[in-house]
DNA sequence: GGATTTCAATAACGTATGTTATATTCCACA
DNA sequence: TGTGGAATATAACATACGTTATTGAAATCC
C-alpha cells in the first residue's frame, strides 16, 4: 500500500529529485482504490481512462478468446504501471485482473500532462518502463516460441523473481508466490496437468522450492541456466543513472 | 523510399500540421541508410543510438538463444519506427534483420527532444505507435500461446495484410510478401515443415494464394474468422483523430 | 545457360505436450 | 472442528506438431 516499490524501482535508472518524489507521492495517494483477489480491474472492450500503478498485490493482463481460451500476457507486481498513455487509445484490447487483493492508484491524464511539462527526470523514467515492458513482452513471446515446457516455467519464475526483488520484495531466498498452477498454465501456454509435471520436475531438480504461497530458489544460478534466462533484456543496469549525471536538461528527454 | 507510409499511417490517429509534416519530412532525409536483404542492422549488444524509421523494405526484429533457436518477434514494414527512445536503454536486447533491401533514416535523440519540446501532435502520434506496437506483441504471445498453427498462420497473415493495408502497401487483395516459409517459421513457433503442411491447408480452403513472394488474399472476412483475428488491438480506429480535435494544447499530450 | 544454392513440397516416423479422469491435499469458513 | 470447494497430484491415453530425409522447383550466379 505504498509507492516505495515504484520509486525503488525507478530510481535504479534515473535519481529523481525531492520535487519528483513529491509529484509522484501525491499522485499515488489522490485517487486510491482496493480490490478483492480474482476481480477484474479492467474488461477489454472498456474506454481506458485512467493510468493504473500497483501499490500493492498482483494482478495480471490477459486475453480471451471466445471459446475461452484465455492468455495471461504479463504480470503486474507492486510498483508497476499498467500503461503510460493508455488513455490516448479508444479502447483496451485486453482485461487486467487481480490474483490476491489490491490496492491501486488512477493516474490522470493531467498527470502526465503536468509531468511531461515539467519533470524531465520523471518523463525518462516512465520511458524506461514503456521500454523495459516492451522488451518483456517480447521475452515471452520468445518464451512461447521457442523454450520447452521446463524451460519456459524455468524462464518465468527467473523473472519474476528478478522483478520481485527488484521492488524489494523477496526475502532472502524465498519470496510471496500466489499464482496457481492454472495462472501459470495460462501465462506459458501449457496445460494444467503439464503445469504440474513441469514444477515437478523443477523440484526434483532442487532448483525451486514451492510450497502453498511461497516460492524459494536456492539457488538462482541454476534456475537461470535452466531457463536459459539472459536477464539483460530487463535492463536493470545502473548505468541509466549515468545518463542523469551525464547531462540530461529539462527541456530534453522527452 | 519515402515517409508517405509513415504519415499516412500517422493521420490514421492525429492530424499533423504543416509544420509537423516539415520536422518529419527533414528528420527522415538527414540520416538514410541503405542495405542489402538478409543483413543484420542493429546486433543484440550493442548500445542503442538512434531510432530506425523503415521507409522502404521489410525487416523483422529477433532474439536467438546460443543453440540457435531463432524467434522472429515483430515485422517491421514501410513506415515502421523501431523503438521511440531506444537510446535511453544501455544495450540492445535483441537485433534487428533485413528480409529484403531496406532504406532506413535514423532518427537522433536531438529529433525527439525537439519533438518532445514543441510538437505535441507528433509525440501523441509516437505515443499512439509505441502503445499500438505494445497491443501487437501481445497479441503475439496469445497468438504463441493458445492458437493452433493453422490458426496462428491465419492470424499473422491477417495482421501484416491490415498494416500494410494502412501503409497503403496493397493492391487490391494482393500484395508483395517477400517471406520465406523459414520466416514464417521463425515468427510462429512452428517447424519450417509444419508451416509449410499449414499453407497447404490455407491453400486448399482458399483462404490465401501465396505464390512466388505475391500473396493474395480474396476474402479477408474467412481469413480473419480462421485466424480467431479481432483487429481491435490495432487500434486502427480514426476516433483518436477526436481527441486531437478535442483540445489537446501544445503543453500538454507528453 | 549450365552450375549452384535457396526455397518449397512430401513422406515416414518420433515425441512433447494435451486430454480426461480420479484421487488427494489443503484451506476457508461455518 | 468438521465440511465443501479449490488447488494439487497422478495415471492412462491421444494428438498436434517436430525431426530427419529426399526430391523437385525456383532463383541466383559466374
Amino acid at each position: 500500500m505504498s509507492l516505495a516499490s515504484l520509486v525503488r524501482k525507478l530510481e535504479q535508472f534515473v535519481r529523481l529529485s525531492p520535487l519528483d518524489h513529491a509529484i509522484l507521492n501525491r499522485a499515488s495517494s489522490e485517487r486510491v482504490r482496493h480490490f478483492g483477489p480474482r476481480v477484474d480491474i479492467v474488461r477489454e472492450g472498456e474506454k481506458p481512462k485512467d493510468v493504473h500503478l500497483i501499490l500493492s498485490g498482483w494482478a495480471y493482463r490477459y486475453k480471451q478468446l471466445e471459446d475461452g481460451r484465455r492468455q495471461v500476457v504479463s504480470f503486474f507486481l507492486p510498483g508497476d504501471i499498467c500503461d503510460v498513455n493508455v488513455f490516448i487509445l479508444r479502447e483496451m484490447d485486453h482485461s487486467i485482473g487481480t490474483v490476491t487483493s489490491v490496492s491501486i492508484a488512477d493516474l490522470s491524464r493531467e498527470f502526465f500532462e503536468q509531468v511531461a511539462a515539467g519533470h524531465p527526470r520523471i518523463v525518462m523514467a516512465f520511458w524506461w518502463e514503456t521500454l523495459v515492458n516492451a522488451a518483456i513482452q517480447r521475452e515471452w513471446t520468445m518464451n512461447l516460441g521457442q523454450r520447452t515446457a521446463l524451460e519456459r516455467m524455468a524462464h518465468l519464475l527467473c523473472e519474476i523473481w528478478l522483478r520481485l526483488r527488484l521492488a524489494g520484495l523477496t526475502n532472502g531466498d524465498s519470496c510471496d508466490f500466489p499464482l496457481t498452477q492454472a495462472d501459470l498454465a495460462d501465462a506459458t501456454g501449457l496445460s494444467k496437468v503439464h503445469v504440474n509435471r513441469t514444477l515437478q520436475e523443477l523440484r526434483a531438480a532442487d532448483l525451486i522450492v514451492l510450497k502453498g504461497k511461497t516460492l524459494a530458489v536456492p539457488n538462482l544460478d541454476r534456475l537461470m541456466r535452466a531457463g536459459l534466462f539472459n536477464p539483460n533484456y530487463l535492463h536493470m543496469d545502473h548505468e541509466g543513472r549515468q545518463l542523469d549525471a551525464a547531462g540530461t536538461t529539462d527541456a530534453a528527454a522527452g
